[in-house]
DNA sequence: TCAAAAAATGAATACCCATTCACTTAACGA
DNA sequence: TCGTTAAGTGAATGGGTATTCATTTTTTGA
């Protein structure tokens, strides 16, 4: 015979999914990333080893729903923020401002989405990548409106996208790891300038 | 008693030591980067796994070596090439493209010193690799000259020179990890272009 | 040539972690 | 209430690999 799960305990359950996933967040977060294994999720979860197996299926999977769940998170910051805009350069720019912000604001989430993880596998990195790639289109897409609009020359606007993405990562994993620039809002208006010169921007 | 080696043994030993990075240069710039392990190392250098560690204290040492050793190979390229050019922007642009015609011939070489190294070393260390330190650096000195020349507008040029490798780096990972752009060479022109125009250069 | 010293060897060791599983505790429903 | 089912537990397992060390081989210098 079958039991069914009445919804307390449905409740408890997705509570502590729920609490693994934050514990895991706080755990990539950290500073010292040195010990984010399952033990030490699970410890801070406050559940054993085993149960983790209960609610995922291995360590991989945990990585992509915390990846993905603050992707979306800032996904969401970015297109509300878009939606104040016209223009497809202001678009463009608030994007920038909303990321710096937000990586500004919670440092950990800018060390998880930008940089990559070989300590937990190389097959997770092409999680990382993936996300990469979508960021790069979308500012490909902007940027081939631009060009619709002959608000910007001619130009390969995939190449032109990764190098705009490519600055910001580069600035920003300096800022993450050496500390500087030591202010990177301000540094966000030196790279908007840089790039929208870059991109050709017809003013 | 102390005894000392002839100039046979130092010859064998040295020998040894060279087989020992060579192997591990090809095993660290082979496709599958799966089984760079001593045993694996210490085999293709038709030694003992112990016999590593009367060479190189450890593993990371070897690493570190045999990084420097392609990181001094480049720059040796680049500065023989830089010495045919005066303006500074010709020294810029010869730089890129040779940098990128070695990624090409080499993509080893573009993969363990963009990607895996900085990867292994984030174990070790947070910092920011010195390599890369010390690209963005070189970018920098000659930004601050072409400022002084009055070639480019006033800018944050340790911002700018961040800026712009980032945007190879980001273009060049894409193309190892990718497979896109297709051509190197011709992204480069772009590249350049898109980084030329970015600094704002006075044409 | 030979005993001491140094170099070389590779199996054994040590370590780290993800994952499992025999067992305990809690929840279900007749 | 009680037998059955599901959830929870954490010590044990397994796999991978850097490093060590007891032993063997080579080199040195008298």
């Amino acid at each position: 015979m079958v039991y069914n799960k009445t919804q307390k305990v449905k409740d408890k359950m997705e509570g502590r999914r729920e609490r693994i996933v934050k514990a895991a967040r706080e755990i990539f977060t950290e500073d010292s990333f040195q010990n984010m294994s399952i033990k030490a999720i699970a410890k801070k979860a406050g559940i054993a080893t085993g149960t983790f197996y209960l609610y995922f299926t291995n360590k991989e999977a945990l990585v992509e729903t915390v990846v993905k769940e603050m992707y979306k998170e800032l996904m969401g910051l970015i297109k509300t923020e878009r939606s104040n805009y016209e223009s497809v350069f202001d678009k463009l720019q608030a994007s920038m401002e909303v990321c710096i912000k937000v990586f500004i604001r919670e440092k950990g989430i800018a060390r998880l989405l930008l940089k990559h993880f070989p300590e937990i596998n190389m097959a997770f990195n092409n999680k990382f990548t993936e996300i990469e790639k979508d960021l790069i289109n979308l500012v490909r897409i902007d940027l081939d409106e631009l060009q619709e609009q002959g608000l910007i020359p001619l130009q390969n606007t995939s190449i032109s996208a990764t190098a705009f993405v490519g600055t910001f990562r580069q600035v920003i994993l300096s800022w993450l790891q050496e500390g500087q620039p030591e202010n990177l809002e301000e540094a966000c208006q030196t790279l908007i300038q840089y790039n929208m010169r870059g991109l050709g921007k017809i003013s």
